[in-house]
DNA sequence: AAAAATATCGCAACAATGTTGCGATTTAAT
DNA sequence: ATTAAATCGCAACATTGTTGCGATATTTTT
């Protein structure tokens, strides 16, 4: 595989995650760079990311793709399978690391990845009596 | 609100539905559909459905985004939390519609609806030896 | 059964999101 | 400094979903 290099762009991007309490989508980001770098660019950086497992992506009930940076502090061999809560009233995407499912599966299904997402009102926007 | 009414369109997407095992794109109904009517039809069709509770929404890890009958059988007044099963070979997605994950939130948050996908292999292509 | 009301349709146009090819540029290794 | 390879920018394109509007079809009213 490629050897993945350290670019302007790429650095301003994780920059961007890093100062970021909540998931973003390429637009979100693409704002926040201003201008530093190509659209295209910024995909292909997301690309790269989630190849070297630093973010991971997030698609929504409502169909849209965020991303966020991935916690390692926990697992060597890390797997996605905390949950995300998504805000219908801010439209925030909040990593949810230590809530993990259990559940029931019916045999012959082999399980490799999941995909909790729970949509409500967020501590803020529930706070603010919306 | 409106009163939705039985077209020809309507029936024949409804008919898709009824034939396949599966969850649909939009796109794979469209196919289906043979030129019956035209790609917007199938979207407002497809929203109308919603709304009236007979389809519901499946948004998966990859982006994609699926529709589903609901199956009406247990509740009066239902909600789509069931699971969703994504098969990473054939990519079909089926509901699972005995799975409830069960988990605990952190307090503070409001949860309204939950998506809870799954995906690997499914049990046609894990007998398949993939 | 005809007329009126309104939901639905088709078409065209647009918007958002994501992808690809390719020559130019930058990075990292030698 | 040279070189090989990764990355970039631009243009072009693909896919998915939305909106406006006049035409059509369905339902209700008379």
């Amino acid at each position: 595989m490629k050897k993945t290099r350290n670019t302007t762009a790429k650095t301003a991007v994780l920059e961007v995650f890093e100062k970021s309490r909540t998931a973003l989508s390429h637009t979100e980001i693409q704002k926040q760079l201003n201008g530093i770098c190509d659209r295209v660019t910024i995909y292909r950086i997301l690309e790269r990311l989630m190849n070297d497992d630093i973010i991971h992506k997030i698609s929504n009930l409502d169909g849209t793709v965020k991303y966020a940076k991935c916690n390692h502090s926990h697992q060597r061999v890390h797997i996605h399978n905390h949950a995300h809560f998504s805000c219908e009233n801010c439209h925030e995407i909040t990593c949810l690391e230590n809530v993990k499912p259990s559940y029931i599966m019916p045999h012959n299904y082999k399980v490799k990845e999941i995909n909790f997402t729970l949509s409500g009102l967020c501590p803020n926007c529930l706070n603010s009596n919306i």
